[in-house]
DNA sequence: CATATGATTAGAATAACTCTAAATTTAAAC
DNA sequence: GTTTAAATTTAGAGTTATTCTAATCATATG
């Protein structure tokens, strides 16, 4: 199930637009809406498929744009993970990890706070991200 | 600069291969003979663009094909990471974790005794792998 | 409202594979 | 050692996810 997500308004989603510089036309505010309030983690085809039956008419190449500005404003984080191809957007755009349900290639974010964990590599390396993901089943 | 690789001679890497189940066909032992020895986690790519140097004569699918080998036969390790669409193969196949240097691209192993992490997840998660990408810079 | 700037579009192009069906090689049976 | 069967290799077509192109359309500003 979906965590708490909240439908939003198209003025709501419109402000969240501007106040990040974006412009906010008709395709955005839909696409924006839909992986703010509803969506968990969609791909660029889930969201595609998503407009096809919400937007009167929206092209495939907009879809891919629009999510790259949004990923720019900052309104949205990319990922990619191992298991599949597709990039897939999060509406988190703190710093967090990831949990993979392998029987139902579901993901969950994982909070940070969840994971305690330190690194000491070699003289020489510094790390300036981490990406973790965690694989396994959830009842 | 290449972590302690050593060239393996052909007898050996066939031997590697017989043992693993595999039939040493020449193809197989050149690849696997290149990876084992000398590359430091190649793409396909990069093992297509060696065999045109080595090998006379070898079609990209056997590249794939043997990779895809090697990998059930529990001979290599494949890994995809965010920063780059193609595999790239890794000759430990012991569990590891991975330091991407931004600058330049490369990855290094990281061995799990580097990193200390414990991770507590609300009921019903069960765990069953890691993965970890770290990124930085190494001087 | 004219015009420049920015956004959207369809479809072509690309990258990294995967698939297919035929040809070749290797192994197994006689 | 040939014949037969099974496994491997191959070229090229197909697929998927994404980017690029260049034309069209919308919006914002003077």
């Amino acid at each position: 199930m979906n965590r708490k997500k909240k439908p939003l308004s198209h003025p709501d989603v419109e402000k969240r637009l501007v106040d990040a510089g974006v412009q906010p036309t008709a395709q955005r505010i839909a696409i924006c809406g839909y992986i703010l309030g509803e969506a968990d983690h969609p791909t660029a085809e889930e969201i595609k498929k998503w407009a096809d039956r919400h937007f009167p008419k929206m092209s495939r190449a907009t879809v891919y744009n629009t999510v790259k500005t949004l990923v720019d404003a900052g309104i949205l984080q990319e990922f990619k993970f191992p298991h599949s191809d597709a990039a897939v957007y999060d509406s988190n755009t703190d710093i967090h990890y990831h949990f993979l349900d392998e029987k139902t290639g579901e993901l969950h974010d994982v909070q940070p706070e969840s994971v305690d964990l330190s690194v000491k590599l070699k003289e020489g390396f510094k790390v300036k991200g981490i990406q973790i993901l965690l694989r396994g089943t959830k009842k």
